[in-house]
DNA sequence: ATAGATATGTCAATATAACTGACCCAAAAC
DNA sequence: GTTTTGGGTCAGTTATATTGACATATCTAT
């Protein structure tokens, strides 16, 4: 391990302090306008998966969030309650729970998305193609680990 | 903006939520070593920081950390009497702190460390040096935006 | 020398987001 | 028809953050 210059433990360090200043400024930015409607960052993450997966079951976002369902639960009923998700009935298994972005949630996933946009777009707008297409190789290669 | 095609707001999305996972992930695999400490990912991050930047004051880390300083208090307050980490006066300034990892503190870094490193290690391995290069830069400058 | 600013530490109360464990119901699978 | 699965919920607890107030030591500037 580390024989190559590119991979040595130093640099490896770097990477984990800026995972974790990237993951951290991302969410931060759409912060005050989730506390607008007394949401938090948990909420937000739900918004957001549910916007990319539209229809997932309560267990696809549970194995998606990797938190329990208790955790989960809380979050959705506010959710709920605000009229930003709602929940169908599974159409070939009807003890699912589809959940999709209500039109209110969905004017809300584009303002905090706005928000988060900007830092993303910013920093990559300066670069090549290349540095994107890599950068986002690199995220699933991390992940899928 | 989105006139790029590699820039368009589908995949800013995919990023912002691969950016969860992989902050997610790099900051799981430790767990079960710390709580054998009782510590949490509070503690690792401080941890992290600290072996990063040795000597650095409280308000170096403060600033790196973005919390209160009631709640970094908490937890450099385990790490002392952990004998994890040490303070010393400042050597200019005497007000100030330096912060260092003790001995039980470098033990504990490796082992954390090592934990983290096998998921980053394995992933970066398998490309070539310029998506290396290329993500260290992506996620600087998306931190520096 | 002293007044004000700065770096750090601490008390207390609260908020957020997670956890464990124990149950429940309805519907699917066998 | 029994068992398993998907989902919901109650209750209690833990981890980590917050706000606000205040204390102490030391530095800086006049």
């Amino acid at each position: 391990m580390s024989d190559l210059l590119y991979l040595k433990d130093e640099q490896i360090k770097d990477f984990i302090e800026q995972i974790f200043y990237v993951y951290r400024e991302t969410y931060s930015d759409p912060k005050k306008i989730l506390k607008k409607h007394s949401f938090g960052t948990a909420h937000h993450r739900a918004i957001h998966l549910i916007e990319r997966h539209e229809g997932l079951t309560v267990s696809d976002l549970l194995s998606k969030l990797k938190i329990t369902k208790q955790s989960l639960n809380r979050v959705l009923r506010d959710l709920i309650k605000n009229k930003t998700i709602l929940l169908k009935k599974g159409e070939t298994d009807s003890r699912q729970r589809q959940i999709f972005l209500d039109e209110k949630g969905k004017k809300l996933f584009e303002e905090i998305f706005l928000e988060q946009k900007k830092r993303i777009y910013n920093a990559l707008k300066k670069l090549d193609s290349d540095s994107v297409i890599k950068f986002k190789n690199v995220l699933n290669k991390i992940i899928n680990e």
